[in-house]
DNA sequence: GCCGAAGGTGAGCGAGCGCTTAGAGTGCCC
DNA sequence: GGGCACTCTAAGCGCTCGCTCACCTTCGGC
């Protein structure tokens, strides 16, 4: 697996599964530039722009603006279920898996921050039937980090008082990474997901 | 002081201090439709709309759309430092100052979460100079939560590996209530604060 | 009872938006 | 080498945006 993705400019790694080479470039154009200024202050005229193509040409691959985010959107939630997903059904403890999760799951917002702000920031500008089809994606996410907590419950490895209130601390921490992390900052996203990964195990009360 | 401010309809009880009534009608119109719908896709004709007024109405207080933005930002930002530091400055042990601030800033996050998510995670809408202004008040409030913790390490009541590391992630969880709170959902304000204040507690390390 | 300031309206301007259309360039199959 | 599918562009349509302007109403002071 490759280490890191970049920021802005490249960070085009999860994008590869996207044909043609056109309809690719736009939507890392769309991802940078959503990334930036979010949905509803992008342009379609900035996107195409940034693929080096005219602003018609967009539409030839892309029904509308919309279609665009619900892919990027859909592509970078299957990403980070696939994250949480080969974390929790690892060989090991629940210790374990839970700090695997933690720290692949932040080093994906902070290392992939543009895909990862644009993911889990402008949910709210699709429509209703796109919205509730990344819900259900998110749900899955939320399912994966509580039946870790559960299971180091059952074994007596984690003292958590609130299980459904602890799973959505542990997620809201994760995601909120998205939000603040520059390259510019004083920490790498290796760093930042070790940290958060003994955050973590303390909030479960680990023995 | 008053027990909860109340969602999006009511959660006027901030905006007292703001004169003449219309002036004050179009904030909180603003309030409600950026927490809505992002600044971006906010029409000016949806806030004076909201507010009973003609569109042209809403520049007589205000001189452009992004100012009613600006004064929202400042607004909330400076309520949410004075939580911090009322919190941060009462006598206790840090371990009580530190559930103290959590617990209130949370409450304001979940219950007040219109306006928190406006002044949250519009911040990129603004100006430079704007935005510069918010950013610095933004600093005060990393610091008072860092000088809890500091004060914590120093007595010996908490065992932190990364102190700026925490700040930053214990804000962090807090902010990120605005993002996800509603009230439909199984907890309150206040069961929210007091679970997340114990949260805090543990990834301090509280003995 | 008249006046000016303050607060409001209806109509509409220029600009930029998402998106469409007519047609041009290019490569591939037969 | 002619036809066709695919990709892309230049031009621009219809619309809505933030914002302005000319004008109207209300009201306290004298």
């Amino acid at each position: 697996m490759s280490t890191a993705e970049e920021t802005a400019g490249g960070e085009t790694s999860a994008w590869g599964e996207v044909t043609p080479d056109a309809a690719r470039r736009l939507l890392v154009a769309a991802v940078e530039a959503f990334a930036e200024r979010g949905y509803h202050a992008t342009t379609t005229r900035d996107i195409a722009g940034r693929a080096g193509m005219s602003p018609a040409a967009l539409y030839i691959h892309y029904k509308t603006k919309e279609e665009l985010l619900h892919r990027i959107s859909r592509i970078g939630h299957e990403k980070a279920l696939e994250i949480l997903q080969t974390a929790a059904r690892r060989e090991g403890t629940a210790t374990e898996r839970l700090a695997d999760a933690v720290s692949s799951f932040v080093r994906w917002h902070a290392g992939g921050r543009t895909t990862a702000r644009v993911v889990q920031y402008e949910l709210d500008s699709l429509g209703p039937d796109a919205r509730a089809e990344i819900l259900a994606l998110r749900r899955q996410c939320d399912a994966e980090v509580r039946g870790i907590i559960e299971d180091g419950v059952a074994s007596g490895e984690f003292d958590v008082l609130h299980v459904k209130g602890t799973t959505l601390a542990v997620l809201s921490l994760c995601i909120d990474v998205a939000r603040w992390f520059t390259v510019d900052g004083p920490m790498t996203p290796d760093e930042v997901g070790a940290l958060y990964a003994d955050l973590v195990l303390r909030m479960v009360g680990i023995k």
